[in-house]
DNA sequence: TATAATTATCTCGAATTCGAGATAAAAAGG
DNA sequence: CCTTTTTATCTCGAATTCGAGATAATTATA
């Protein structure tokens, strides 16, 4: 337990757990995704839309962290499930909107709040308290490793 | 800040802390270990096999989390690069060990002080009393997502 | 023992992601 | 106004991962 060459070893570890625990959560949020037709990627592209109104393209990219080459190959799935719509943008001709179509408005106000519920439960393991916690300390984490 | 809808998406924030954490995270241990010519996965095989001794093939593909045909694949890699070699095992003829090559053996040797190092940097943003908790907290979410 | 179930690995094709580079439009600098 | 730089999106090919199913060996069961 106290053994001096633990700290040595806790990054390390703090890694394989964070990597681990993730994995575990990122499996149970997929489940409740999946069975909509639609991968995680597509969900956050939709949740984003959803909460913010039409999109530039780029813009959706940034905040789901996928590279441009990607966002194109989802926001094209996205399309053909009829879920959103490419929109020109009029004042300023590089620029693509995307806009929930009327079927994915529907979609969203049918399975946001049930995800909202399942991530409840997926996340139940800690109290309200502890989530802040650690939400502070991961910030910490993913600032330092930002600016390093 | 006390703003009473906050508790509801306290789950949906952290999921969305911890992965952004983890994003800038990996994308600093993949700097630290893409220069030697290796992906995490690959780096993950040899770091077990490193620590473990020489293994089967499939208890690899359980310890990193990937699909047994992913494992394939990157047992594939690792034996081109020179890293590991394929050894059938004499007494379950089903059963295909993988142990480091004396290249593999010389390039762990030398590299994996300095990955403790980088991993040391890279999570300093926590000191080791923080990180222990977020251990702990951790293991307390991936038990409970894991067994829902 | 013969049959069924399980286990370990592999093959194959599909899905998702990336990076490099192309194209086109807008902005900045002279 | 012309050139250069930046920005937004897309195309293409490669890398990585997965799931379904094949094969072969081992173990369990009738």
């Amino acid at each position: 337990m106290n053994n001096p060459t633990n700290s040595d070893d806790l990054s390390l570890k703090l890694f394989v757990v964070l990597t681990r625990a993730l994995a575990s959560i990122r499996k149970r949020v997929e489940e409740d995704i999946k069975c909509l037709g639609l991968n995680p990627t597509e969900f956050a592209v939709l949740e984003f839309i959803y909460s913010k109104g039409e999109q530039p393209i780029q813009k959706i990219g940034q905040k789901v962290l996928i590279a441009s080459s990607s966002i194109t190959y989802v926001v094209d799935k996205l399309e053909q499930k009829q879920f959103i719509r490419r929109k020109p943008c009029p004042s300023d001709r590089r620029i693509t909107h995307a806009t929930l179509t009327d079927n994915g408005l529907k979609l969203m106000d049918e399975i946001f709040p049930k995800h909202k519920d399942a991530m409840n439960t997926i996340f139940d393991g800690l109290d309200n308290k502890e989530k802040e916690v650690m939400i502070e300390q991961l910030k910490k984490l993913g600032y330092h490793a930002e600016k390093i």
